[in-house]
DNA sequence: AGATCGGCCTGGACGC
DNA sequence: TGCGTCCAGGCCGATC
């Protein structure tokens, strides 16, 4: 499930075979809703940058980037090039011709999306239009974060995942993070002292995690088609019932949001 | 306007 | 074996 770190990570190696590329057709599955995405044949690729979960791809008609390509990895997006140990299968969704290339969009259960949109207009992508500030980036505060929590009555786990606080974090990434600050996932109200603590672990997990090149379970995997190396250092995602690294009490599996949630009930009080 | 909830989509795990 | 049921979850839109 591609949070921050995993879209960084293919943000990184798309950027340098895609970049400077003119896309010459593009294919997409009618089956699937982005149809708009052929606007972007005929077009070059001006730059790749990640924004939250969201990989951005202003795109040039020889003078000046009118449009932009907006991508989003869903649950099970992958990005891969034909060669490479790879050839299409039933679950590719979208393929882009390149120059020198061909590159498939695979993704199977088509939660992911491409779509094209007049540069910078993001009204109809309500939450990239209303994304918070990049966890990692210089104007993330945590005094300003401590105001957007406060901007809300909703359990600070919906809060993390609404992606209006901060960009980019998703059901693991505020398990983990959450655990970290010892802040309990239903929590409402979160005091300034509590705010810059898992302000600092928000950072501290992603940063670990895209050192790692993200988290793989099963359908996460990089342009190459490797894996990430996260998985096995996560503390709290997916690990209920076993002991809380800290305090050595069972951790618990509730739901939060919509969402499964694990957590400490010792050491993550609300 | 903010909060909540169901739907989207598919494969895999699990129970009988 | 094979079928049915449930679960995973980011985002969106309908509804309260």
């Amino acid at each position: 499930m591609p949070e921050l770190p995993e879209v960084e990570s293919v943000a990184r190696q798309l950027r340098r075979r895609l970049v400077g590329r003119r896309i010459r057709e593009v294919w997409a599955d009618p089956q699937s809703r982005f149809v708009d995405v052929h606007a972007a044949a005929g077009a070059q690729v001006a730059g790749l940058r990640r924004r939250g979960k969201y990989l951005l791809a202003p795109l040039s008609d020889g003078r000046q980037a009118t449009n932009e390509l907006v991508m989003h990895l869903g649950m099970t997006g992958a990005f891969r090039f034909r060669g490479d140990g790879w050839a299409p299968d039933d679950y590719v969704r979208a393929t882009f011709v390149l120059d020198d290339a061909v590159l498939d969009f695979r993704d199977v259960r088509r939660f992911g999306r491409l779509t094209v949109v007049r540069a910078g207009d993001y009204a109809g992508i309500p939450t990239l239009d209303d994304l918070g500030p990049e966890p990692l980036g210089a104007h993330f505060r945590p005094e300003d974060f401590h105001r957007a929590l406060r901007r809300s009555r909703m359990p600070v786990k919906a809060q993390l995942l609404s992606q209006r606080p901060v960009a980019g974090v998703g059901n693991i990434y505020a398990d983990e993070a959450l655990w970290q600050a010892r802040i309990n996932p239903r929590a409402r109200r979160i005091g300034r002292e509590r705010a810059a603590r898992l302000w600092e672990t928000i950072r501290e997990v992603l940063a670990a995690a895209i050192e790692r090149e993200g988290t793989t379970f099963r359908d996460y995997q990089m342009v190459n088609g490797r894996s990430g190396r996260n998985a096995g250092f996560l503390v709290a995602y997916g690990q209920q019932g076993r002991p809380c690294p800290r305090c050595g009490t069972a951790l618990r599996k509730i739901t939060v949001a919509g969402r499964g949630t694990t957590y400490c009930p010792s050491c993550q009080r609300v």
